[in-house]
DNA sequence: GTCTATACAGCGATAGAC
DNA sequence: GTCTATCGCTGTATAGAC
Protein backbone atom coordinates (compact mmCIF):
# COMPACT_ATOMS: atom_id res chain seq x y z
CA UNK A 1 0.00 0.00 0.00
CA UNK A 2 1.64 2.98 -0.77
CA UNK A 3 1.75 6.41 1.26
CA UNK A 4 -0.58 8.38 -1.05
CA UNK A 5 -3.15 5.31 -1.06
CA UNK A 6 -3.25 5.34 2.35
CA UNK A 7 -3.59 9.23 2.52
CA UNK A 8 -6.40 8.89 0.47
CA UNK A 9 -8.45 5.81 2.15
CA UNK A 10 -7.75 8.02 5.61
CA UNK A 11 -8.97 11.26 4.34
CA UNK A 12 -11.69 9.41 2.95
CA UNK A 13 -12.56 7.84 5.76
CA UNK A 14 -13.25 10.48 7.68
CA UNK A 15 -14.92 12.67 5.38
CA UNK A 16 -17.29 9.58 4.76
CA UNK A 17 -17.64 9.91 9.07
CA UNK A 18 -18.43 13.42 9.14
CA UNK A 19 -20.51 14.53 5.32
CA UNK A 20 -21.60 10.81 4.31
CA UNK A 21 -20.07 9.26 1.31
CA UNK A 22 -22.02 10.99 -1.27
CA UNK A 23 -20.96 14.41 0.80
CA UNK A 24 -17.71 14.86 -0.50
CA UNK A 25 -15.69 14.59 -3.99
CA UNK A 26 -13.02 13.74 -5.98
CA UNK A 27 -11.82 17.13 -5.61
CA UNK A 28 -11.84 17.76 -1.94
CA UNK A 29 -10.28 14.60 -1.33
CA UNK A 30 -7.32 15.44 -3.98
CA UNK A 31 -6.70 19.32 -2.00
CA UNK A 32 -6.71 17.67 0.93
CA UNK A 33 -4.09 14.98 0.29
CA UNK A 34 -2.20 17.32 -2.35
CA UNK A 35 -2.57 15.70 -5.26
CA UNK A 36 -4.94 15.97 -8.67
CA UNK A 37 -8.37 13.90 -9.12
CA UNK A 38 -6.57 11.57 -11.98
CA UNK A 39 -4.46 10.64 -9.46
CA UNK A 40 -7.37 9.36 -7.56
CA UNK A 41 -8.81 7.47 -10.25
CA UNK A 42 -5.80 5.42 -10.68
CA UNK A 43 -5.85 4.10 -7.14
CA UNK A 44 -9.41 3.82 -6.87
CA UNK A 45 -10.97 3.50 -10.69
CA UNK A 46 -14.17 4.88 -9.44
CA UNK A 47 -15.71 5.99 -6.49
CA UNK A 48 -17.65 2.93 -6.18
CA UNK A 49 -14.09 1.12 -5.49
CA UNK A 50 -13.20 3.78 -3.15
CA UNK A 51 -16.27 2.46 -1.02
CA UNK A 52 -15.81 -1.23 -1.05
CA UNK A 53 -11.90 -0.24 -0.42
CA UNK A 54 -13.05 1.78 2.80
CA UNK A 55 -15.43 -0.82 4.07
CA UNK A 56 -13.05 -3.65 3.41
CA UNK A 57 -10.24 -1.68 5.20
CA UNK A 58 -11.99 -0.96 8.52
CA UNK A 59 -13.67 -4.47 8.35
CA UNK A 60 -10.44 -5.70 8.24
CA UNK A 61 -9.18 -3.13 11.38
CA UNK A 62 -11.90 -4.28 13.43
CA UNK A 63 -11.98 -8.13 13.17
CA UNK A 64 -7.89 -7.41 13.97
CA UNK A 65 -8.88 -5.65 17.08
CA UNK A 66 -11.53 -8.13 18.08
CA UNK A 67 -9.02 -10.79 17.82
CA UNK A 68 -6.03 -8.35 19.64
CA UNK A 69 -9.09 -7.92 22.64
CA UNK A 70 -10.15 -11.31 22.73
CA UNK A 71 -5.98 -12.10 23.30
CA UNK A 72 -4.94 -9.52 25.71
CA UNK A 73 -7.91 -8.18 28.32
CA UNK A 74 -8.84 -10.75 30.57
CA UNK A 75 -12.60 -9.94 30.82
CA UNK A 76 -15.39 -9.92 28.49
CA UNK A 77 -16.60 -6.40 30.25
CA UNK A 78 -13.11 -4.88 29.47
CA UNK A 79 -13.29 -6.42 26.04
CA UNK A 80 -16.76 -4.98 25.65
CA UNK A 81 -15.50 -1.37 27.14
CA UNK A 82 -12.69 -0.87 24.69
CA UNK A 83 -15.38 -0.84 21.43
CA UNK A 84 -17.68 1.36 23.62
CA UNK A 85 -14.35 3.64 23.85
CA UNK A 86 -14.17 3.42 20.28
CA UNK A 87 -17.30 4.61 19.49
CA UNK A 88 -17.43 7.62 22.23
CA UNK A 89 -14.27 8.85 20.38
CA UNK A 90 -16.43 9.12 17.19
CA UNK A 91 -18.02 11.94 18.96
CA UNK A 92 -15.09 14.13 20.10
CA UNK A 93 -14.40 14.52 16.07
CA UNK A 94 -18.19 14.46 14.75
CA UNK A 95 -18.17 11.14 13.27
CA UNK A 96 -20.68 8.61 12.45
CA UNK A 97 -19.56 4.66 12.29
CA UNK A 98 -18.54 4.14 8.51
CA UNK A 99 -20.48 1.39 7.89
CA UNK A 100 -23.60 2.65 10.00
CA UNK A 101 -23.73 5.92 7.37
CA UNK A 102 -23.09 3.80 4.15
CA UNK A 103 -25.68 1.45 5.53
CA UNK A 104 -27.65 4.64 6.05
CA UNK A 105 -26.87 5.52 2.51
CA UNK A 106 -28.07 2.14 1.84
CA UNK A 107 -29.77 2.63 -1.64
CA UNK A 108 -27.01 4.46 -3.28
CA UNK A 109 -24.50 1.63 -2.24
CA UNK A 110 -23.27 -0.67 -4.96
CA UNK A 111 -24.53 -4.72 -4.19
CA UNK A 112 -20.73 -5.60 -3.96
CA UNK A 113 -20.99 -2.98 -0.66
CA UNK A 114 -23.54 -4.07 0.78
CA UNK A 115 -22.43 -7.68 0.73
CA UNK A 116 -19.85 -6.51 3.02
CA UNK A 117 -21.86 -3.90 5.19
CA UNK A 118 -24.04 -6.91 6.10
CA UNK A 119 -20.65 -9.12 6.90
CA UNK A 120 -19.16 -6.36 8.89
CA UNK A 121 -22.85 -6.25 11.33
CA UNK A 122 -22.94 -9.69 11.33
CA UNK A 123 -19.43 -10.19 12.59
CA UNK A 124 -19.66 -7.43 15.00
CA UNK A 125 -22.86 -8.96 16.40
CA UNK A 126 -21.11 -12.46 16.69
CA UNK A 127 -17.96 -11.31 18.52
CA UNK A 128 -20.23 -8.87 20.81
CA UNK A 129 -22.80 -12.32 21.27
CA UNK A 130 -18.98 -14.36 22.68
CA UNK A 131 -18.89 -11.78 25.20
CA UNK A 132 -22.19 -11.39 26.05
CA UNK A 133 -22.00 -14.99 26.79
CA UNK A 134 -19.00 -15.09 28.65
CA UNK A 135 -20.15 -13.04 30.86
CA UNK A 136 -23.22 -15.04 31.95
CA UNK A 137 -25.83 -14.14 29.52
CA UNK A 138 -28.17 -16.76 28.35
CA UNK A 139 -30.05 -14.92 25.65
CA UNK A 140 -26.85 -13.07 23.86
CA UNK A 141 -27.71 -13.33 20.60
CA UNK A 142 -30.49 -11.33 20.99
CA UNK A 143 -28.90 -9.05 23.82
CA UNK A 144 -25.97 -8.75 20.73
CA UNK A 145 -28.80 -7.55 18.28
CA UNK A 146 -29.74 -4.79 20.81
CA UNK A 147 -26.51 -4.13 22.08
CA UNK A 148 -24.74 -3.03 18.71
CA UNK A 149 -28.26 -1.35 17.64
CA UNK A 150 -28.02 0.61 20.54
CA UNK A 151 -24.52 1.35 19.59
CA UNK A 152 -25.00 2.51 16.74
CA UNK A 153 -28.35 4.66 17.41
CA UNK A 154 -26.66 5.94 20.41
CA UNK A 155 -24.40 7.35 18.34
CA UNK A 156 -26.41 9.07 16.22
CA UNK A 157 -28.00 10.94 19.38
CA UNK A 158 -24.46 11.53 21.06
CA UNK A 159 -22.81 13.33 18.17
CA UNK A 160 -26.34 15.33 17.42
CA UNK A 161 -25.81 16.39 20.65
CA UNK A 162 -22.33 16.41 21.08
CA UNK A 163 -22.38 14.68 24.20
CA UNK A 164 -20.52 11.13 24.42
CA UNK A 165 -21.69 10.20 27.82
CA UNK A 166 -25.19 9.03 26.10
CA UNK A 167 -23.57 6.17 24.81
CA UNK A 168 -22.72 4.81 28.09
CA UNK A 169 -25.95 5.97 29.10
CA UNK A 170 -28.04 3.75 26.49
CA UNK A 171 -25.61 0.92 26.86
CA UNK A 172 -26.42 0.60 30.78
CA UNK A 173 -30.13 -0.75 29.92
CA UNK A 174 -28.54 -3.27 27.69
CA UNK A 175 -26.07 -4.74 30.07
CA UNK A 176 -28.50 -5.06 32.90
CA UNK A 177 -30.86 -8.00 33.50
CA UNK B 1 -49.48 24.35 0.03
CA UNK B 2 -50.14 23.55 -3.10
CA UNK B 3 -50.27 20.43 -4.44
CA UNK B 4 -46.96 20.58 -6.40
CA UNK B 5 -45.05 21.83 -3.19
CA UNK B 6 -46.68 18.67 -1.22
CA UNK B 7 -45.25 16.14 -3.98
CA UNK B 8 -42.20 17.54 -3.95
CA UNK B 9 -41.76 17.04 -0.24
CA UNK B 10 -43.19 13.36 -0.73
CA UNK B 11 -41.15 12.47 -3.18
CA UNK B 12 -38.11 14.26 -1.58
CA UNK B 13 -38.97 12.80 1.88
CA UNK B 14 -38.70 9.37 0.00
CA UNK B 15 -35.41 10.26 -1.86
CA UNK B 16 -33.90 11.18 1.60
CA UNK B 17 -35.15 8.51 3.26
CA UNK B 18 -33.65 5.81 0.75
CA UNK B 19 -30.17 7.42 -0.60
CA UNK B 20 -29.62 10.09 1.93
CA UNK B 21 -30.43 14.09 1.19
CA UNK B 22 -27.14 14.27 -0.87
CA UNK B 23 -27.81 11.44 -2.38
CA UNK B 24 -30.13 13.01 -4.60
CA UNK B 25 -30.69 16.25 -7.36
CA UNK B 26 -33.13 19.08 -7.94
CA UNK B 27 -33.43 16.69 -10.79
CA UNK B 28 -34.56 13.69 -9.70
CA UNK B 29 -36.97 15.59 -8.22
CA UNK B 30 -38.44 17.18 -11.06
CA UNK B 31 -38.69 13.62 -13.32
CA UNK B 32 -40.75 12.44 -10.52
CA UNK B 33 -43.33 15.57 -10.17
CA UNK B 34 -43.27 15.95 -13.80
CA UNK B 35 -42.07 19.78 -12.70
CA UNK B 36 -39.15 20.97 -14.33
CA UNK B 37 -35.78 21.89 -11.72
CA UNK B 38 -36.55 26.09 -11.97
CA UNK B 39 -40.01 25.20 -10.76
CA UNK B 40 -39.06 23.78 -7.38
CA UNK B 41 -36.63 26.52 -6.79
CA UNK B 42 -39.75 28.51 -6.52
CA UNK B 43 -40.93 26.60 -4.00
CA UNK B 44 -37.72 25.66 -2.16
CA UNK B 45 -35.42 28.99 -2.82
CA UNK B 46 -32.19 26.50 -2.25
CA UNK B 47 -31.66 22.99 -1.25
CA UNK B 48 -30.86 23.80 2.25
CA UNK B 49 -34.36 25.52 2.73
CA UNK B 50 -35.76 21.54 1.44
CA UNK B 51 -34.04 20.26 3.89
CA UNK B 52 -35.53 22.50 6.87
CA UNK B 53 -39.07 22.17 5.25
CA UNK B 54 -38.86 18.27 5.60
CA UNK B 55 -37.11 18.53 9.28
CA UNK B 56 -40.39 20.83 9.85
CA UNK B 57 -42.74 18.94 8.09
CA UNK B 58 -41.97 15.47 9.68
CA UNK B 59 -41.62 16.85 12.97
CA UNK B 60 -44.71 18.22 13.26
CA UNK B 61 -46.59 15.03 12.34
CA UNK B 62 -44.98 12.91 14.68
CA UNK B 63 -45.92 15.55 17.35
CA UNK B 64 -49.35 15.28 16.24
CA UNK B 65 -49.39 11.57 16.01
CA UNK B 66 -47.88 11.69 19.62
CA UNK B 67 -51.01 13.33 20.27
CA UNK B 68 -53.53 11.12 18.57
CA UNK B 69 -52.47 8.50 20.17
CA UNK B 70 -52.31 9.78 23.84
CA UNK B 71 -55.54 10.47 23.20
CA UNK B 72 -56.97 7.57 21.54
CA UNK B 73 -54.70 4.49 22.36
CA UNK B 74 -55.48 4.12 26.29
CA UNK B 75 -52.46 2.18 27.07
CA UNK B 76 -48.98 3.24 27.44
CA UNK B 77 -47.84 -0.13 26.04
CA UNK B 78 -49.84 -0.08 22.50
CA UNK B 79 -48.69 3.59 22.30
CA UNK B 80 -45.09 2.67 22.07
CA UNK B 81 -45.96 -0.59 19.77
CA UNK B 82 -47.62 2.54 17.56
CA UNK B 83 -44.02 3.54 16.77
CA UNK B 84 -42.74 0.71 16.47
CA UNK B 85 -44.90 -0.30 13.44
CA UNK B 86 -43.96 3.13 11.76
CA UNK B 87 -40.71 1.61 12.04
CA UNK B 88 -40.87 -1.56 10.53
CA UNK B 89 -43.19 0.25 8.11
CA UNK B 90 -39.80 2.14 7.03
CA UNK B 91 -37.92 -1.13 6.58
CA UNK B 92 -40.35 -2.59 3.96
CA UNK B 93 -39.89 0.52 1.87
CA UNK B 94 -35.99 -0.11 1.98
CA UNK B 95 -36.70 3.88 4.33
CA UNK B 96 -34.64 4.73 7.28
CA UNK B 97 -35.79 7.19 9.28
CA UNK B 98 -35.57 10.84 7.71
CA UNK B 99 -34.52 12.56 11.15
CA UNK B 100 -32.06 9.51 11.36
CA UNK B 101 -30.57 10.29 7.85
CA UNK B 102 -30.09 13.79 8.33
CA UNK B 103 -28.54 13.34 11.84
CA UNK B 104 -25.98 10.54 9.80
CA UNK B 105 -25.10 13.66 7.41
CA UNK B 106 -24.59 16.02 10.17
CA UNK B 107 -21.80 17.81 9.17
CA UNK B 108 -23.43 18.32 5.65
CA UNK B 109 -26.78 20.11 6.85
CA UNK B 110 -27.20 23.75 7.86
CA UNK B 111 -27.23 25.03 11.76
CA UNK B 112 -30.91 25.50 11.17
CA UNK B 113 -31.75 21.63 10.80
CA UNK B 114 -28.88 20.36 13.52
CA UNK B 115 -31.35 22.46 15.45
CA UNK B 116 -34.46 21.03 14.44
CA UNK B 117 -32.98 17.53 14.65
CA UNK B 118 -31.88 18.41 18.12
CA UNK B 119 -35.82 18.92 19.11
CA UNK B 120 -37.05 16.36 17.08
CA UNK B 121 -34.93 14.13 19.07
CA UNK B 122 -35.67 15.68 22.27
CA UNK B 123 -39.58 15.55 21.74
CA UNK B 124 -39.31 11.77 20.82
CA UNK B 125 -37.12 10.63 23.79
CA UNK B 126 -39.67 12.69 26.24
CA UNK B 127 -43.37 11.55 24.72
CA UNK B 128 -41.18 7.67 24.70
CA UNK B 129 -40.29 9.00 28.48
CA UNK B 130 -44.03 9.73 29.08
CA UNK B 131 -45.17 6.62 27.77
CA UNK B 132 -42.63 4.36 29.77
CA UNK B 133 -43.03 6.16 33.46
CA UNK B 134 -46.79 5.42 32.64
CA UNK B 135 -45.70 1.66 32.66
CA UNK B 136 -44.21 1.59 35.46
CA UNK B 137 -40.61 2.24 35.07
CA UNK B 138 -39.05 4.37 37.63
CA UNK B 139 -35.71 4.91 35.15
CA UNK B 140 -37.95 6.25 32.32
CA UNK B 141 -35.83 8.91 31.20
CA UNK B 142 -32.57 6.70 30.99
CA UNK B 143 -34.98 3.92 28.92
CA UNK B 144 -35.90 6.08 27.13
CA UNK B 145 -32.71 6.98 25.61
CA UNK B 146 -32.09 3.17 25.19
CA UNK B 147 -35.63 3.16 23.56
CA UNK B 148 -35.07 5.64 20.96
CA UNK B 149 -31.11 4.62 20.55
CA UNK B 150 -32.61 0.84 19.90
CA UNK B 151 -35.37 1.95 17.51
CA UNK B 152 -32.76 4.04 15.02
CA UNK B 153 -30.36 1.30 15.20
CA UNK B 154 -32.12 -1.81 15.19
CA UNK B 155 -34.45 0.29 12.20
CA UNK B 156 -30.42 0.42 10.36
CA UNK B 157 -29.76 -2.86 10.74
CA UNK B 158 -33.31 -4.78 10.23
CA UNK B 159 -33.22 -2.84 6.45
CA UNK B 160 -29.56 -3.46 5.95
CA UNK B 161 -30.35 -7.09 6.09
CA UNK B 162 -34.25 -6.60 5.07
CA UNK B 163 -36.13 -8.16 7.92
CA UNK B 164 -38.08 -5.83 10.18
CA UNK B 165 -38.58 -8.51 12.88
CA UNK B 166 -34.90 -6.99 14.29
CA UNK B 167 -36.24 -4.00 15.69
CA UNK B 168 -38.81 -6.11 17.76
CA UNK B 169 -36.08 -8.44 19.03
CA UNK B 170 -34.10 -5.22 19.79
CA UNK B 171 -36.48 -3.17 21.56
CA UNK B 172 -37.23 -6.73 23.88
CA UNK B 173 -34.48 -6.07 25.74
CA UNK B 174 -35.10 -2.45 26.66
CA UNK B 175 -39.12 -3.38 27.51
CA UNK B 176 -37.33 -5.97 30.50
CA UNK B 177 -36.87 -5.51 33.77
C1' DG C 1 -46.90 29.03 -10.54
C1' DT C 2 -44.56 27.08 -14.35
C1' DC C 3 -42.02 27.51 -18.20
C1' DT C 4 -37.56 28.26 -21.50
C1' DA C 5 -33.14 29.45 -21.52
C1' DT C 6 -28.96 29.89 -19.57
C1' DA C 7 -25.17 30.59 -16.39
C1' DC C 8 -21.41 28.52 -14.39
C1' DA C 9 -19.25 25.69 -11.20
C1' DG C 10 -18.66 21.10 -10.01
C1' DC C 11 -18.77 16.19 -10.92
C1' DG C 12 -16.56 11.53 -12.12
C1' DA C 13 -13.76 9.86 -15.46
C1' DT C 14 -10.19 9.23 -19.40
C1' DA C 15 -5.98 9.90 -22.55
C1' DG C 16 -1.53 10.48 -22.88
C1' DA C 17 3.01 12.90 -21.52
C1' DC C 18 6.53 12.51 -18.15
C1' DG D 1 2.62 7.09 -9.84
C1' DT D 2 1.54 11.72 -10.87
C1' DC D 3 0.80 15.16 -13.90
C1' DT D 4 -1.84 18.36 -17.63
C1' DA D 5 -5.58 18.69 -20.30
C1' DT D 6 -9.98 17.77 -21.45
C1' DC D 7 -14.47 15.50 -22.03
C1' DG D 8 -19.39 15.23 -21.28
C1' DC D 9 -22.49 15.51 -17.98
C1' DT D 10 -24.84 16.96 -13.91
C1' DG D 11 -25.29 20.14 -10.07
C1' DT D 12 -27.71 24.30 -8.00
C1' DA D 13 -29.37 28.51 -9.12
C1' DT D 14 -31.22 32.76 -11.71
C1' DA D 15 -33.68 35.88 -15.25
C1' DG D 16 -37.45 36.80 -17.50
C1' DA D 17 -41.52 35.39 -20.59
C1' DC D 18 -46.10 33.60 -20.13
Amino acid sequence: MTDTKTKLLDVAERLTQTKGFNGFSYLDLAEEVGVKTSSIHYHFKTKADLALALVDRVHGAHVAAFGQLDAQVPNAENRLAAIVEVFEGYVNDDKFCLCGMLSAEFQSVSPAVRGRLRTYFQDMRSWVAKQLNEMGFTDSDNRSLSFVSSLEGSLLLARLNGDASLIGSALEQVKQN
